[in-house]
DNA sequence: CTGCGTGCAAAAACTTTGCAACAAT
DNA sequence: ATTGTTGCAAAGTTTTTGCACGCAG
């Protein structure tokens, strides 16, 4: 998505801006981060990050992705089973999910007409939006024509 | 928001479909969270139900909540800290949130232009939608001006 | 050097569960 | 009687935190 050179700038500024020290850890983890493609639990992006370093541990990466999330550079998702999840937010549009109820497949998707609505609404209501989330339950297709059998 | 009436028929309702005997605490437990009004955390909705009887433990209500849910009849929310919150859903028309990430205000909206959005793109997934959540996250009118002050 | 960052393990927060007593049908 | 339900406490999960050591600036 991102190429390396940008991506490396943006890790620097998060790291300036917030007066943090650029350690071997932090690096490893935001690389392998920004390297997902999806939506993480920590506890799977430990396990990727432990086949590089196998000495980080799981605290490091729990406080690394919160400073992440708080800077906005990932996105916390919570999608219903008891964990959160955190995807990149660089370098790619702001998009909304399908989550498939029954297989756990999650479908990405944007819509502008509905983010404009989201703003109307958030204006008439006086408020000023910084994120937000819409995420859609249902059935995928093919859980669709599995669940009708089974 | 129901009357007594409707309500009574309802839970009886859910009692018989899930062939779930009609105890005292599933009684108290209901009434009481239909009665509220706005999302309550499994230990604040306890708090409630102790206040009427002191001995019905919290796994009942985590219990009944959880069969309530499934039911249909309640919505889990996770609002971003670490726990759940339901809220009552009978009786009402399908609605989403605009919360403040200041002072915690939650407010409730609903817009059917973005309901239909929402289906069309569920559509062109291949999508069948069964729920759906959306939350937008920002500042509501006093926080601004306050954040502005602070 | 100085102080932030890390690893580890303990603790915290939330939720689920095993089991014996108990109540609804 | 029979079977589901409850309360309690123990255990499970996920996430946070205290502390001593270590590394970046």
């Amino acid at each position: 998505m991102t190429d390396r050179a940008e991506r490396e700038a943006i890790i620097q500024r998060f790291m300036d801006e917030r007066g943090l020290k650029s350690t071997r850890q932090r690096h490893l983890i935001l690389e392998t981060f920004f390297d997902l493609d999806g939506h993480f639990s920590v506890e799977q992006l430990w396990a990727k990050v432990r086949a590089h370093n196998p000495r980080v541990s799981v605290a490091t990466v729990y406080r690394t992705m919160k400073l992440l999330a708080e800077s906005g550079l990932a996105h916390a998702q919570n999608f219903g089973d008891g964990q959160t999840r955190y995807e990149p937010a660089i370098g790619r549009e702001h998009h909304d999910h399908l989550i498939c109820t029954r297989c756990g497949a999650i479908i990405e998707f944007e819509n502008d007409r509905i983010e404009q609505l989201q703003d109307a609404v958030a204006k008439k209501h006086g408020f000023k939006v910084s994120s937000h989330k819409m995420e859609l339950y249902g059935l995928c297709r093919s859980c669709q024509k599995a669940g009708a059998g089974a």
